[in-house]
DNA sequence: GGAGCAAATTTGTTATCACAAAACTCGAAC
DNA sequence: GTTCGAGTTTTGTGATAACAAATTTGCTCC
């Protein structure tokens, strides 16, 4: 389950160091506030510092990390606003995705999201949190590609990244919802169905749901954020 | 005008190169399918070759540019159907930010924004092109601030870059519409009169207008692209 | 003249080094 | 006990060099 080594995928290191630092940050590994030190990762990770510069520009490009005092690089800090934005945007942009998808996507593409939610499911009852989580953006992620909008698949991911940090407090949370009720069925369902309106809602649902109960766990999360 | 020494703004060599090249992307220096060599633009830039990678590192991140065969980097060729998407997109997200704009500028706001108007209308009955592109790039980006959305703003700036190798098209084209039924006019009506809906159709609309005379253009500016 | 192939050159990647600025440490003074 | 400051350490930046892969060149053979 864990990787504290860089995965062998990818050929370049500076790729390398990339994909394992988002995903660390999707495994909320880092805390809000933390400064990301060059050396530190390059020692960790057995390389030099060139390539874990690279890949440190890369995430503050992409909005997963930000720049400090235009040196150092650090996990953000989300206000209540911003969340609040992030949130709406991925409303926006997955509520599309999830229109398109449904006008786009067959039968087998709905059962191979179907077959996503099941895992997620089941690592949720049998309280692997950790492997829910993956699943479920593994779920969300499909939903966009379904739509073949790469540029606005782009956009989703990096919004992603930005709550990444954060979903460590959403390990130890008690369901939003009954498992019958969860909004992925509905979303399902619309693909199902070709019907773009219904999984445009349901995802909207989706996040909405999320958001809340993220945006309740707000203070606490950034009450254990470095510095 | 012309800028071919690097801007003395900003601290770190990095940083400048990345807004040099964000810069010359944006007055489509480089054209569809050109590759960006390192030591080349190392060497016209008097500066060694690691910030120059970490600059264009981050252009990949934002999608301003594309890694070819996981090596070098290009500016993408953008097909029929992409550039059709960045303009969907473009739409969705600057009409967001219109309407949030309408509902939360003052004033002063709405006259800067026609002030930057003007400024464009002027260079380009005098037939100055380039200043052209850059106060409409500046008009719109000015809007997206109003909005107050800081991560909207991030992502416009983005789908931005990725049409700016285009815009060199747009240097010899026609008028669009008369000065007077310019839709930035319905924009600013919006702002002032606080009516999100019009200021977002109105942005909608220029968009629309932009996208369907770049379009037309697409076929003859991928014929001059590179290799 | 064109195809194939090997040598030479170009080009991107990564590690190392020197340097400067920031952060930290440890006393001393009040 | 707190604050200030000098010296040390840490940390990020950028140039350079060594290396590997890709590209180009130029020659031969058909």
């Amino acid at each position: 389950m864990d990787a504290e080594t860089l995965p062998i995928s990818g050929e370049r290191v500076a790729i390398r160091v990339h994909h394992w630092l988002r995903q660390q940050l999707m495994r909320s590994r880092f805390r809000p506030g933390e400064k990301l030190k060059l050396r530190t990762l390059a020692e960790e990770l057995g390389v030099s510092p060139t390539p874990v510069r690279e890949a440190l520009a890369r995430l503050v490009s992409e909005g997963a990390l930000e720049q400090v005092d235009h040196r150092s690089a650090r996990v953000p800090v989300l206000s209540d606003v911003r969340l609040r934005e992030v949130c709406e945007l991925r409303c926006d942009l997955e509520g599309k995705a999830a229109e398109r998808a449904a006008e786009r996507a067959g039968p087998a593409d709905a059962e191979a999201l179907a077959a996503i939610h099941a895992r997620m499911t089941q690592a949720r009852v049998e309280g692997r949190m950790a492997e829910m989580l993956v699943e479920n953006e593994r779920f969300h992620m499909q939903l966009c590609a379904l739509a073949r909008m790469p540029v606005l698949l782009r956009m989703v991911e990096g919004l992603w990244l930005q709550c990444g940090p954060l979903n460590a407090g959403l390990q130890h949370m008690r369901f939003l919802h009954r498992p019958e009720d969860h909004p992925h069925h509905e979303v399902i369902r619309g693909i199902r169905q070709r019907d773009g309106g219904l999984a445009r809602l349901a995802a909207q649902r989706d996040i909405t749901l999320y958001a809340d109960a993220l945006l309740r766990r707000l203070p606490e999360i950034n009450a254990t954020q470095e510095r």
